[in-house]
RNA sequence: GGCGACGUGGCCGAGUGGUUAGGCAGAGGCCUGCAAAGCCUUGCACAGGGGUUCGAUUCCCCUCGUCGCCUCCA
């Protein structure tokens, strides 16, 4: 059985959905303003993760990610760049989906939008001023965090201290610092939705509240994101939900940052922090195994160096993947191997270690196919491919097209070798090189590839 | 000021009170016509100082260092 550490729990326990044999999980999208980043890449990665195990596992899995496509930011950035909102929303949104189809992210099982459910947000702050827990001011409605008895959870604060170490401005009409906006008054030329508070717009954490509880329902199974977004996002998520008397998520799963070379290295990375341009640089699987080589809520530092290694152990997995082309299809998974990658995963997803189990099989099939040990490989090619699946890992087990003139020369190579004239199949490899290929000798004869 | 995380061999990164993580890179060997790929072998590792213990990298305390959060950041 799973075992996921709970941010609200601080502690690592079993992962128990609400419905046997069904997963409903909600995490955190992009406000949709900019280009996706590292951090973006991580936390989708890290969640998608989480996802393709699950479903592996043979669970049925409902993944609900938001695009948060109303903001202060987008607004800020229209007006800047004189433009209408939804442009910016709309194309930011294309980048997005454009980048997690590259890293080979699973779309959402449904992805909703902010700008619709602004009745169902504006419904639920009438309830919670109803209720109590939120007040009309000159320019919104604020939430009354005081109000939530265990606020704090998720920060792992109390909630004076929240209070003493508060930075943000105090707004005149506040009660107290620490209560945010629900709503705010629109001013002119801002977009606005009509309520009973006058047109405006939605403040903060309220839309994740709304859409997660309306297509997961309450007592959803597990809530994600990054690390940063335990205070104060999912705190007031889940304040709002609490003050509105709901039963909110019953998992709470935050993955760790995402770190840079610091100032002194970014000047020769350049834009390195978008995620558009690691995938335009590296394999773009790299980043997946960059974060599965490390905890999910560990940090982990992303540079060239490991992005290239990361590339580099990739190609071990693509070169088994050619050789074990056709082995193992429609054979049982070796059962010993699927058992312990399962014993590392459901441990706290421990993909450095269930990676290691993929490292080791990987060895011992090529140990076997050395010995020529056909029917041994088989289970064990298999487990090997199920393990890629339930991580996401994708390999490239074709053997490229090459053109017509490279294979031309691999059969004149293949040639020369039968006739022992290796200075003319030195030379005809050397020429291969020159063309980009990887060439390498095989028992059928010679094989090229793109390096 | 408050809360929290981390410091492992050339690099990345798991883990454990006494026994091999794994990857990448390096060295040697096997295989190969030579390579490539693959396999085998190989590396005073656990920030520093105390303490607990028969024994600590692993538990406790302190120090140093790095980092994150404390209301609009994934």
């Amino acid at each position: 059985m799973l075992r996921l550490f709970d941010t609200a729990a601080g502690t690592v326990r079993p992962f128990e959905p609400r419905t046997p044999g069904k997963v409903s999980m909600y995490v955190c999208g992009p406000t949709v303003y900019g280009p996706p980043h590292l951090g973006h890449g991580r936390f989708s990665l890290v969640f998608d993760v989480l996802r393709r195990y699950l479903e592996w596992s043979g669970l049925d899995v409902t993944y609900v990610s938001n695009i948060t496509d109303i903001d202060d930011k987008i607004i800020d950035r229209a007006n800047t760049e004189q433009r209408p909102w939804q442009e910016i929303t709309e194309s930011c949104e294309a980048v997005w989906y454009r980048a997690m189809d590259a890293i080979g992210v699973k779309r959402p099982t449904h992805d909703p939008h902010a700008t619709a459910y602004v009745e169902q947000m504006v419904a639920l702050i009438a309830r919670l001023i109803e209720a109590g827990a939120a007040y009309e001011t000159s320019d919104g409605v604020y939430f009354r965090p005081l109000e939530v008895g265990d606020y704090g959870l998720l920060a792992r604060q109390d909630i004076e201290s929240l209070q003493v170490g508060a930075r943000v401005d105090v707004v005149d009409e506040k009660e107290s610092p620490i209560d945010f906006a629900l709503w705010k008054k629109a001013k002119p030329g801002e977009p606005s939705w009509p309520s009973p508070w006058g047109d405006g717009r939605p403040g903060w954490h309220t839309e994740c509240v709304v859409m997660s509880l309306d297509l997961l329902g309450e007592g959803f199974d597990l809530h994600g994101g990054g690390q940063d977004l335990c205070f104060p996002h999912h705190e007031n998520e889940r304040a709002q939900a609490v003050a509105d008397g709901k039963v909110f998520a019953r998992h709470w799963v935050h993955n760790g940052f995402v770190m840079v070379d610091d100032e002194k290295m970014s000047k020769s990375l350049g834009n390195f922090t978008n995620l558009l341009d690691l995938i335009d640089r590296y394999d773009a699987r790299a980043y997946r195994l960059l974060c599965l080589q490390s905890h999910y809520r560990s940090p982990i530092d992303v540079n060239e160096k490991n992005s290239a290694q990361a590339t580099a152990a990739l190609e071990r997995y693509d070169a088994l993947a050619r050789r074990i082309a056709g082995l193992g299809d429609g054979v049982p998974p070796d059962t010993a191997t699927i058992e312990r990658f399962v014993g590392h995963m459901d441990d706290d997803l421990n993909t450095p270690r269930a990676l290691a189990v993929i490292a080791e099989t990987v060895t011992e099939i090529n140990r076997r196919l050395d010995i020529e040990d056909i029917a041994g490989t088989e289970p064990l090619a298999a487990a090997f491919r199920s393990m890629l699946v339930a991580v996401g890992l994708t390999v490239d087990d074709e053997v490229a097209a090459v053109g017509d003139e490279a294979a031309t020369l691999c059969r004149q190579r293949d040639d020369a070798r039968a006739a022992k004239e290796w200075a003319r199949a030195d030379e005809i490899r050397d020429q291969l090189q020159a063309m980009g290929y990887v060439v390498e000798d095989t028992p059928t004869g010679t094989k090229v590839r793109k390096g």
